[in-house]
DNA sequence: ATACCTTTGAAGTCC
DNA sequence: GGACTTCAAAGGTAT
């Protein structure tokens, strides 16, 4: 677990709130950029690579033989990567075989999308989006930090940063680090020092905390429409003093067009209920009946899920896909940003899991009583039951 | 209008 | 406990 195994310090299982399969990821991921980094790679590895790049010159070949720079098939590093992210191993995955590789191999001939993928995009991206400000009295802190911090090599450059939890880590007052990742934390405390900074949870909290860390930068959710904030966040307990006892993401709320109006803004999280007004207020009774019904369901906003690490690296990393590759599918884009996800080091993929564990852990605050189990099917529950509604109204109407 | 595609990770369900 | 499923974001595409 990146972020936890600084020393060793127990991976922390799962109470620490970070993915079991974490550690096995990076370490697929550093055996693929060790194979990555050597020339030489033996076995089913070798094969792959063969695999991965023969796909990549037909995909050259298709593209012309024209001296793509930085895409030749001997060219190992940065271009190579990104062009494994045009030649996929598995040819069966392949996606939008007549459209992706023409567009990506305008990626490929785009010198922003070969040389600036890695060194312009990711790294420095990476330079510009995580500062970890160093745990108080690190040495005294035997708890896992990531191995992410190397300040003379990731030196923060000020520079707008694309998350509240980024903008946190770049905080010139920044809360300090989780104090605590591998503990026992999980019983959501609604007073986890690390979170504090983040939100302030209840009003018994807000009182307890020195300031609000303010983030200049964009929210981790967008104010999108399509996120729907126009639900009222549930309404919390408020104290005197403190309007916005559970909410008080400033960003959203200046990002609410109605300053001193939080209320309007719920988490991110929060979307409005799916279901769709089904209001024909044929009289009052009916009427009221229907806007009790939508209260309630204004009352029931759909929570969803906090982002995992892929998630997050994917929101922050797709605008600049999209600048350079002059992509717009999100499915090639996917493909392209899961490369680059392989492609990323330990300590980089490390910083979005630790985004991602404090996403969940300030989920789990925001809302205590959320379980993923509340949106587990509802998607294909609602075909299904689109279906269902369909064939019974068919009946209905033949019965 | 809406499901699908595509990615990874987290968490749920099922056996 | 392992295998499998579903959802999270995104936006073009297909139905």
């Amino acid at each position: 677990m990146p972020q936890l195994d600084s020393g060793g310090g127990g991976a922390g299982g799962g109470d620490d709130l970070g993915a079991p399969d974490e550690l096995l990821a990076f370490q697929d991921e550093g055996e693929e950029q060790d194979d990555k980094s050597r020339d030489s790679a033996a076995g089913p590895e070798r094969d792959l690579a063969e695999l991965k790049s023969s796909l990549v010159n037909e995909s050259e070949g298709a593209a012309g033989d024209a001296g793509v720079p930085g895409a030749g098939a001997g060219a190992h590093g940065e271009a190579e990567v990104g062009a494994e992210a045009l030649g996929r191993e598995h040819t069966s995955q392949r996606l939008f075989p007549d459209k992706l590789p023409e567009s990506l191999e305008d990626g490929l001939k785009a010198p922003e999308c070969t040389s600036g993928m890695y060194k312009d995009t990711v790294y420095s991206a990476f330079n510009l989006l995580m500062h970890y400000p160093p745990p108080s009295g690190a040495g005294q802190h035997p708890q896992p930090q990531p191995p992410l911090h190397n300040k003379a090599s990731q030196p923060s450059h000020g520079v707008p940063q694309l998350s509240p939890l980024y903008d946190h880590f770049s905080s010139p007052h920044p809360t300090p680090a989780p104090a605590d990742i591998s503990q026992k934390q999980v019983h959501r405390p609604l007073q986890t020092p690390d979170l504090s900074g983040f939100y302030s949870l209840t009003s018994g909290s807000m009182g307890q905390l020195p300031h609000t860390v303010s983030w200049p930068s964009p929210p981790l959710y967008p104010l999108s429409p399509s996120c729907g904030y126009r639900q009222h966040f549930p309404a919390p307990t408020a104290a005197p003093g403190a309007p916005y006892p559970r909410f008080t993401h400033p960003p959203l709320m200046l990002g609410s067009g109605v300053p001193g109006h939080p209320a309007a803004i719920p988490h991110p999280a929060i979307v409005p209920s799916s279901g769709k007004q089904e209001l024909q207020p044929y009289d009052r009774s009916l009427k009221a009946q229907a806007d009790s019904k939508a209260e309630k369901e204004a009352k029931k906003p759909t929570i969803k899920k906090p982002l995992n690490a892929f998630m997050l690296y994917m929101k922050e990393m797709r605008a600049k896909v999209i600048a350079e590759c002059t992509l717009k599918e999100s499915a090639a884009i996917n493909q392209i940003l899961g490369r680059r996800w392989h492609a990323l080091s330990r300590e980089e993929q490390a910083k979005y899991y630790e985004l991602a564990r404090k996403e969940r852990q300030l989920h789990m605050q925001l809302y205590p009583g959320w379980s993923a189990r509340d949106n587990y099917g509802k998607k294909k529950r609602r075909s299904r039951e689109k279906h269902q509604e369909s064939n019974s109204d068919n009946s209905l109407h033949y019965s």
